[in-house]
DNA sequence: CTGTAGAGGACCATTTTAGTACTATTTAGC
DNA sequence: GCTAAATAGTACTAAAATGGTCCTCTACAG
């Protein structure tokens, strides 16, 4: 588990082939190639539209393009775009929210896991999703998670 | 988004909770210690006895104690009892499982995305999370994620 | 034996998610 | 202008996951 949605998903894999064929799609067309519903297609593409992620043509001969290069797509923008900030728990959301937070012992460490995570999908791009052979970008949750020091009292 | 459940964060708090208070204590005594609601601690904690986190002793004065140090139970090993094992995406449980396979350009990515966080989730002990002082370790996503080579094409 | 405490399910209410449908708006082409 | 192709926006429904409760059974200390 600890998965995302599958719209965001399909988001990806619609993403991906936009980044694959260069030019503008109609959701239709974009639906007929990704083996997806036509309806989902579409509403993934406007909230992408929305998000910014995908530029909109309207009227005949219209449809959707990514408004940016692959490579400036990550995949913390995805899930941003389809379902909001990234936050593992409740309280990594932001501090303040929990009223727990007085007998909780748990503290802070959600949150940095949290934000590592986060910078570790925002290195992700669009382009290392998009091509099978590209191997992933060295994903350094390490920095962003470390926070303060530290680095080794590990078993 | 991109979130744990809530009863996964109830019971890092419980088990955060048990790992400051060494002694046996019983679920009821756990529920008003932590704030949260009886009957839940008690699924909770059956739950993460079946998984080999805690220990049960059944009877009067019986209770809960957790089975290993606490330096030894891990954020993963919290999330797999009680969610299955971490995966972002349907597709990056495992291969073979998504029919979209042969249309789908995104390929083994989340995959080696999902594996890093499970990683740097393992690397993350209850004494991390216990401890609101101690600086998380550095959680190294990185070595699993970059998986065969690479180290930067990125921007 | 009796009472306390966990084990294991079954169950229900709520929320979230996925998917669909409908109406309005924009615009290319005639 | 008119028409048709396409997106924008929103509302709605169905299904699934989640959170939470309850009930019965078993183990064991006193």
């Amino acid at each position: 588990m600890l998965r995302m949605s599958k719209l965001t998903d399909y988001a990806t894999v619609l993403l991906a082939h936009m980044a694959y064929e260069r030019h503008i799609s109609s959701a239709g067309e974009l639906a007929e190639a990704t083996q997806l519903a036509g309806p989902t297609v579409s509403k993934l593409l406007k909230t992408l539209a929305r998000a910014g992620l995908v530029d909109s043509v309207r009227g005949p001969q219209g449809g959707y393009a990514l408004a940016r290069l692959p490579e400036q797509i990550s995949a913390a923008d995805i899930i941003d775009a389809l379902e909001g900030p990234v936050a593992i728990t409740e309280c990594s959301a932001g501090a303040g929210q929990c009223e727990l937070e007085s007998v909780c012992h748990v503290g802070s460490a959600w949150q940095r896991i949290n934000r590592g995570i986060r910078t570790a999908l925002g290195e992700v791009s669009l382009l290392d999703l998009q091509d099978r052979a590209s191997p992933l970008p060295g994903l350094d949750l390490a920095a962003e998670a470390r926070g303060a020091t530290s680095s080794a009292n590990r078993a």
